[in-house]
DNA sequence: ATATAAGTGGTGAGAAGTGGGGAATTGATT
DNA sequence: AATCAATTCCCCACTTCTCACCACTTATAT
């Protein structure tokens, strides 16, 4: 599974290397899409599927959940690693994340995330601001 | 389990020694994150993998957890000990620890903590400030 | 005092990250 | 349909960093 944080550069032609202890899982191909928080996910051709299909078959309820799903599906783009572990952002992702050159990539479990580095350097901030809260949720996983 | 408290350095190239006693138990390899209070948690792999379950299955729905899961999920690298025993510190997990070169390893029962040696002192000595609180504490656990 | 284990420091080969040239593909315009 | 521009893809090349291993020092135990 996914875990850490990495530093890579969204070069000049679009591409950003997927760190190399990863690149095994994406054999069958990748998907990149829109993320929450404006963030980009990236899922391996298997997860995706299954995704796609949850989404699909969500309870279409709420105004803003509807159309959160719409900008997933229809955000996605499919692809290969080139010979170097690399995946091309296409423009209209990049921009959607405010990618500029230096990224940073989150191992969230079943995905990783691409986050433009500033971006989440300031919302790494945010979070850390909320300590006690977090410390109460680590005693519900029982880590704390 | 883990206990005790024992003083290492932290090596120009960001290596620690996990204390001798403890390496049996990550064999199957070890898991850094971030702690509280601006220490670091050490995981063996195995208590790991039930955090993760349970972190993996919470939803995601609400900007609080989407965020703690990101701070502990993103914050985690998964390794093994290197031939002496030692595990390796990303940059960003030395730097949320203001790591300088003397650490303090803490032994909590399921995990083992990283501290600068220096934020551990001043730690120590605001705990022995409430050490009546803490009895009081204790007495309601009913463990004094 | 000697032997053994633990802690710390350093080096070098190989892997990973980044950049770039040029062919192939797309799609837009005339 | 033909041409051109722009993007994508497939290599190759260079640089940087990581990891496994070795070597030395310090501590512990008998």
């Amino acid at each position: 599974m996914f875990i850490g944080e990495y530093q890579h550069i969204l070069d000049i032609k679009k591409r950003v290397a997927v760190p190399a202890k990863f690149r095994t899982k994406f054999k069958k191909g990748v998907v990149v899409t829109r993320g929450l928080d404006g963030c980009l996910f990236i899922y391996t051709q298997v997860e995706w599927t299954k995704i796609a299909e949850k989404l699909g078959s969500m309870p279409v309820g709420e105004k803003g959940t509807r159309s959160f799903i719409r900008m997933v599906l229809a955000g996605a783009t499919d692809g290969k690693l080139d010979s170097q572990g690399r995946i091309l952002i296409p423009g209209y992702l990049k921009e959607y994340a405010s990618l500029k050159k230096n990224v940073t990539i989150a191992g969230l479990f079943n995905r990783l995330e691409v986050w433009d580095s500033e971006i989440w350097k300031k919302y790494k901030k945010g979070a850390e601001k909320n300590q006690d809260e977090v410390a109460e949720q680590l005693g519900r996983l029982g880590m704390y």
